[in-house]
Formats: structure tokens, sequence, C-alpha cells
DNA sequence: ATCACTAAAATTGTCGACAATCTGTTGATC
DNA sequence: GATCAACAGATTGTCGACAATTTTAGTGAT
């Protein structure tokens, strides 16, 4: 349990990531900063300390002398973010294939199977997918052991994409699909086909993709 | 001629950037916010802010309470990185040969010829080509026409790929080669190949990668 | 001589205030 | 009535000082 909140404008900045991600800050909307400096009781050094690294992650927008904005989802970010996504995950499989020991390939497969029988249970549960996906897919770019791909990907890139998950809702039908995709992916990697890995998961994330983009009508 | 260097930060960011890239500032050592904002004529806040700044492109590291550490170049950072550009430009040359318009497509053929001409005059002149070679791949980064992937690009990843080049010592008989490559890449283009084009593309940084790999023995 | 603990110095994190810039409104001119 | 200029208000950028933490130096005991 690594808890890397250890200073003032590390739990603003958590904090306000989560407003942003889970729409309670509006996508959009203008961020003022004697306002949010109030709110969580930080100074405004401290707060911009933690809209430069909302800004790392592409959460927010900032312009020289006039402030910061929250992003805004449109399908056309949407598809740029899912294509660079698609690459560099697609890369992550591949290495994974490679660089995932036995232990760790077989951790994965554990999950898949928890997440079998919890699924079974909690059937429409749109929360527990969107965990569950997120963490099977954390396990395999970690499992890429590339140190900079992963910092891009889970750092720089995943709330990000998070935001879009949540906003426009994830749900229906697809959870069990996605389940069957994640079982083919991480048969792949533990036939160390590497190829065959990195086509099964840009498949995966590119259905993902037109999945949200369907939510925009 | 879009200067966005419009705050006090902005300059110090930049001018920091060019130290540690062109290695006056040397890789690995400690940074005192102090000692730069002294020298740089701003206070810590302004020195701080242009920090943050050096950190999304990768090119120091922090650690909360201790401070930042300009990165340390080795060999497998290398790999790393030239992985995932390699994931990167081979997307935005794919997509640029979707999204490139005609003009677009023979800018650069014109790009290249003026480079070979160039390029017999100061033949083992490794800076022109250097900034040529840089100028080819913004270009077709930028034909993607995926912004997202142009910030990643060229904001984010560009620097450090640079630092790597700068001070591992680009030259030497790679300069033809590379010009002959960048040809058949836009060619790829022309005939809006995207498949074919990704692949030279990845071939190709894959190739600049060895050679880079190759100076560290 | 080595290690543990303490104290002091230095560095980073945070704060409140001031300066520079932008935004929106009012009013004058054509 | 429209355009533009000046003004007022608010917001962002920057500064110097204080607080919290880490690093270094020093002291003493084993």
């Amino acid at each position: 349990m690594e808890n890397e909140v250890k200073t003032a404008s590390d739990k603003v900045f958590v904090d306000i990531r989560q407003a942003i991600v889970e729409g309670e800050i509006a996508q959009g909307s203008k961020i003022s900063e004697p306002e949010l400096s109030k709110k969580h009781q930080v100074s405004r050094a401290t707060l911009r300390e933690a809209l430069n690294r909302l800004e790392s992650c592409h959460l927010i927008e900032r312009k020289a002398n006039v402030g910061c904005r929250v992003i805004s989802l449109t399908p056309e970010k949407l598809d740029e973010i899912y294509q660079v996504r698609s690459a560099l995950e697609g890369l992550a499989c591949r290495l994974a294939a490679t660089n995932m020991t036995d232990d760790e390939i077989n951790q994965v497969k554990a999950l898949l199977d928890e997440h079998l029988s919890t699924q079974r249970v909690r059937q429409g549960e749109s929360y527990y997918q969107e965990e569950g996906d997120l963490d099977f897919h954390y396990r395999i770019i970690k499992g890429s052991k590339n140190s900079h791909l992963i910092n891009l990907l889970c750092n720089e890139l995943y709330q990000l994409v998070r935001m879009y998950r949540v906003q426009m809702g994830m749900n229906g039908p697809r959870v069990s699909k996605a389940f069957d995709e994640h079982l083919a992916i991480i048969n792949a990697i533990a036939a160390r086909d590497g190829e065959l890995a990195e086509l099964l998961m840009k498949r995966h994330i590119a259905a993902s993709g037109n999945n949200i983009e369907r939510k925009f009508q």
C-alpha cells in the first residue's frame, strides 16, 4: 500500500483530480484559484502546485495570465486519446509477453477467475467491472517492465481515460465480452506470443473506445 | 513564429531546459533551488514553476522534501524511451498517411531536397543533420493531426530524446542513411500507404536508437 | 574506529502580500 | 447605433519570509 500522499499539495492534487474525473467539477468549467484554495484550506501557492500536476495529467488546460479550465470531453479527443492508448498499451502487452514472470501471469489469471465469480454476483454493477478492468490493465502495463511506459500510462494517461469512462457511463452488455477479451490476452501472454497479445489488446481497446464513443450519440 | 515565452517562469524553464539538454547542468546532478533562483534572478516560486514543467518533460526527477535531480542517461532508459517513441511515431506516421494534405507532403519533400543540397556542402556536420532530422519528424508528427499525440511527442518526449542525441554525440555515417530512410517514409505517405509508412518509421527509429546505444560501448 | 544519538545548518514546502495582466463595463466619438 | 478608449474589478504571476523536513556535523559511548 504505497500511499504517495506526503505533502499538502499532494492531497489537494488527489482530491481535485477525483472531483474532476467524477464530474463534480464540470468539464470545461473555469477554475478559480482563490475559490479552490479557500475550499481546500490551502494557500494559492500550494493549490498552484496541484494545478501543475493536474495539467501534467491533461485534466486541465492552462493559458498564461488567464487561468485554468477543466478539459472538455469530445468525441474527437476521445478518438485521439484512444489511438494513443491503443499504441501504448499494445506495446506494453507485447513487452509483457516477454517480460512477465510465470508467477505474475498466474496472478493475473487468478485475478480474472476472481472477477468471474464476483461478476456473476453483481451482474450489472459497472463499478466493479471498472475497477477490475483497470486492475487487469494495470498489471499488464506493469508487466512490460518498461518504467517510462508505465509512468506514461499509469500516471499521465490513466485518469484521463477514467474521466471519459466515468462521465460517459460505462455499463451494459460489454462487461462479459470484455472479460473474454482479457482472458484471450493473458493466454497469449502466457503462450509468450507477443505479436498476438499486442493485436488482441489493440482490438480490445478499440472496442472499448467505440463503446464510449457510442455514448456521444 | 509562435514564441510561447510570455511569463518569467517560461523563460527560466526554456533556459534551464536547454542547459540540461546540452549537458551544461550535468546528468544526475542535484538541483539547488536557492542557487538556481539566484542565478536566473527570479524568486524560488517562479523557479519551482519552471521545475514543475521540467518534470513534465521527464528531464528532472523529484522527491518530496528532498528535491530535484537531473535524470541520468543509461542504456536501459534509452531503450525504454525508444520503445515508446517507436510506437508513438509509428502511429503518427500511419495517421499522417491518411491526414496529411498533398500540399503538406510536397512541403516535406521540398524540405528533404533542401537537406540533400545542404548536406552535400556540410558532410560531417552533425548539427545540421540533427536539426534537419528533427524538422522532418516534427512535420510528420504534426501531419498526424492528432493533437494529443502531437503534444506528447513534441512537448513531453522531444527534449528527452534530444538530450540523449546531444550528449551521446550524434554524427558519423548514419547521416546519409537516415536521409534515405526519410525519403522512403515520405514516399510511403505520399502513396497513402499508412501501414508501410508506420513500418518504415519504426525501423528508422530503431536504427537511430541502436546508433545511440552504441555510444555507451 | 564504529555506531547511535543530538543539535545545527541547509533545503524544501507553505503562506500572505504585492505587481502585472486580463476581463467586462462605461462612456465618448464618429 | 456601432466602434473604440479608458477605467474598475478581478485574476494570475511573482516575491520575500516563515514553517516543516531532511541532511550534515558533532558528540559521546561501546
